[in-house]
DNA sequence: CAAATAGTGTCTCTAAGACAATATCAC
DNA sequence: GTGATATTGTCTTAGAGACACTATTTG
C-alpha cells in the first residue's frame, strides 16, 4: 500500500495533456469631456481598454489586455497584474465574468481565457498617465439591444471604429451567453468578452457598491448620478438617485465652486 | 517579416509553463422523504452529491466530483460530462460559480479549478438510479451565518457528518469570497467551493427561472413553494409565493389526488 | 437677470408581506 | 366531523418613479 508521500513524490502533473491558461480584462473608465460653454457640466462616456496587437496571431486588430497565468499566482492576481502592466494603475475593483474555453477560439492552440472585468478611475489614469503610445488606447463604448435580441457593439476611438454583432442566447439560472455574429477589427472571441463583461458590468452597477470605483474619494452626487447613468444607459430623476444612494454615502463639508451655478457639496462613500 | 501562416506554423505552446485545469461540481437535489402521517406532505431537504476518494491524496475523504478538461471539449462540457458520469444523470442546469487557483490548493501541483453548480431533479436521480455503491452519496446540506459572518456547513449522510466554519470576506463588487478556517472530512478546498456555491444557488433562485429544475415537468404549487423555501432557507406565505410566481407557471387539468385533503391542481412552467 | 445645476418635498403606483377566510379532500 | 392542505381575497407597507418647486452661483 503506497503511502500519501509515496504517491505525491512520484506523481507527475505533465504526463497528462492540458490547456494554456490566459486571463482577459476588460478594463473600463468613465471619462469625463468639457463642454463648450463653462457652466455645463461635462458630458461622460464609459470607456474601455484596448491593444493594438504587435503580432501574430490578429497583427493590427485590438484585443483586451491579457496574458498567460504565471505559476504562483492566481487567476485574479494574474488579471490585475495585466492590468496593472497595461494602464500603470492598480485596478481597485476587479470581477470575474466567465471562462471562454471554445477548442478553437484561439488559433496558436488550446488556450482558455477567463475573462475579468475591472474599474479604473479617471483620476488614476491622469495622475499615472498611460504612454501615450498609440497601442493601448481607451476606446468609447456603445452597447445596445434590439427587440429581438441582437445586440450591437461599438467602439471608437478617434477615426477608428471596431463593430460587432452578436446574439444573446438565454442560458439556465436566468444567464445570458453572447454569440458572435460579426466582428470587425477585434481580436479572437474578445467581443463575445467584451458583450459579457458589459453585462456583468451593469448588473453590479444595480447595488450602489460598484459605482465608486470610478470617482476619486470625493464626488458630487451628480457625478456619481452621470457614472450610474452611463454604466446603465439609462437617465434617473435626481430626487430619486438621491434618494437611493443616500445610505451609501456620508456628507463632508467641502464645495464645489466657480461653475456659474449652484455649488455642490462634495460626499464620500460610507464605509 | 512572417506571414500569420508561418507565425502559427512555427508556434509551440508547450514551451510555455502550464497549469493543470479541472471542473469541479457542486450537484444539488431536493430530496422528499415521506412523514409518519399519511395525511402530511413530505418533509425536503437540500443535498449534494459528494464521492468519496478511493486514491491519494485526500484518501477516504469525501470530495465534489469532477476530473480534468479533456482536449476539445469546453469547461462547461466538461463539467457536465463529469457530472453525468457520476450520477448517469445529464444535469439540465449548470452554472459557473468562479475558480479557484491558489497555488497550493492541491497537494498534486499546479491545478486550478472552475467550479459549477448544477441541479439534477431528484425525479431522474430516481429512475436512471445511482449505483448504492457507497463511495457516491447525496448529502444533506445545512449552512448557517451568525452575526459575525461566520458560516458553518454541515453535510450529513446516515452516519457520516462533515463540518466546515467559513469566514466570508467582503470583496469588490458586492461579492463574496469564503475562506476555510476549520474543515473536517472534506477534501481540498472543497468547503469553499462548495460555501460560493450555495451561495450562488441562493443567489440565483431569487429569480424564478432557477428552481423548476428541481422537479418533474409537471408539479404542485405547493411542491415548487416548498423547493424554494429548502433553497433559500426561509419560509413564505402560500398566498404571496402563488403570487409572485403567477408568470412563471401554467395551470394544466390534472390534480393530485389521494393525500387526505384537498387535491392539488398541478402546473407547469410557462415558457 | 439669465443660464445652469443643486437640492427638497410629496404624490402615486406597484410589488411584497401579513392576515383572514374559504374550499376540498380521506378517513 | 377532523386533520390536513389548497386556494383566494384584501389590507398594509416600503420603495421606486414622476413631478413640482426652491436655492445658489457666475457672467
Amino acid at each position: 500500500m503506497e503511502s500519501e508521500k509515496e504517491f505525491l513524490e512520484s506523481y507527475d502533473l505533465s504526463k497528462y495533456d492540458r490547456p494554456s491558461v490566459t486571463t482577459d480584462v476588460a478594463a473600463f473608465m468613465i471619462s469625463s469631456d468639457d463642454q463648450e460653454s463653462y457652466r455645463k457640466n461635462p458630458e461622460n462616456r464609459l470607456r474601455l481598454l484596448l491593444v493594438k496587437r504587435g503580432g501574430h496571431p490578429f497583427k493590427g486588430m485590438w484585443a483586451l489586455p491579457g496574458g498567460f497565468l504565471q505559476r504562483g499566482e492566481t487567476v485574479e492576481q494574474c488579471a490585475l497584474r495585466e492590468t496593472q502592466e497595461e494602464t500603470s494603475v492598480l485596478p481597485v475593483s476587479i470581477m470575474p465574468v466567465g471562462v471562454f474555453s471554445a477548442p478553437d477560439r484561439d488559433p496558436r492552440g488550446w488556450i482558455i481565457s477567463n475573462a475579468y472585468v475591472s474599474i479604473i478611475s479617471e483620476e488614476s489614469v491622469k495622475q499615472k498617465g498611460m504612454d501615450d503610445a498609440d497601442d493601448a488606447q481607451w476606446f468609447g463604448v456603445s452597447f445596445d439591444r434590439d427587440d429581438a435580441g441582437n445586440y450591437r457593439l461599438t467602439l471608437d476611438y478617434g477615426d477608428t471604429e471596431l463593430r460587432a454583432l452578436l446574439t444573446e442566447e438565454k442560458t439556465c439560472f436566468g444567464r445570458t451567453m453572447f454569440r458572435i455574429t460579426e466582428s470587425e477589427g477585434l481580436a479572437f472571441d474578445h467581443a463575445a468578452i467584451i458583450a459579457a463583461a458589459l453585462t456583468a458590468l451593469r448588473e453590479a452597477a444595480k447595488n450602489y457598491d460598484t459605482i465608486f470605483d470610478f470617482l476619486p474619494e470625493r464626488f458630487t452626487l451628480t457625478s456619481l448620478q452621470k457614472v450610474q447613468e452611463t454604466i446603465m444607459n439609462v437617465s434617473i430623476l435626481p430626487a430619486n438617485f438621491r434618494r437611493m444612494v443616500s445610505g451609501y454615502v456620508e456628507e463632508t463639508d467641502e464645495y464645489v465652486r466657480g461653475h456659474g451655478h449652484r455649488p455642490a457639496k462634495l460626499y464620500k462613500r460610507k464605509k
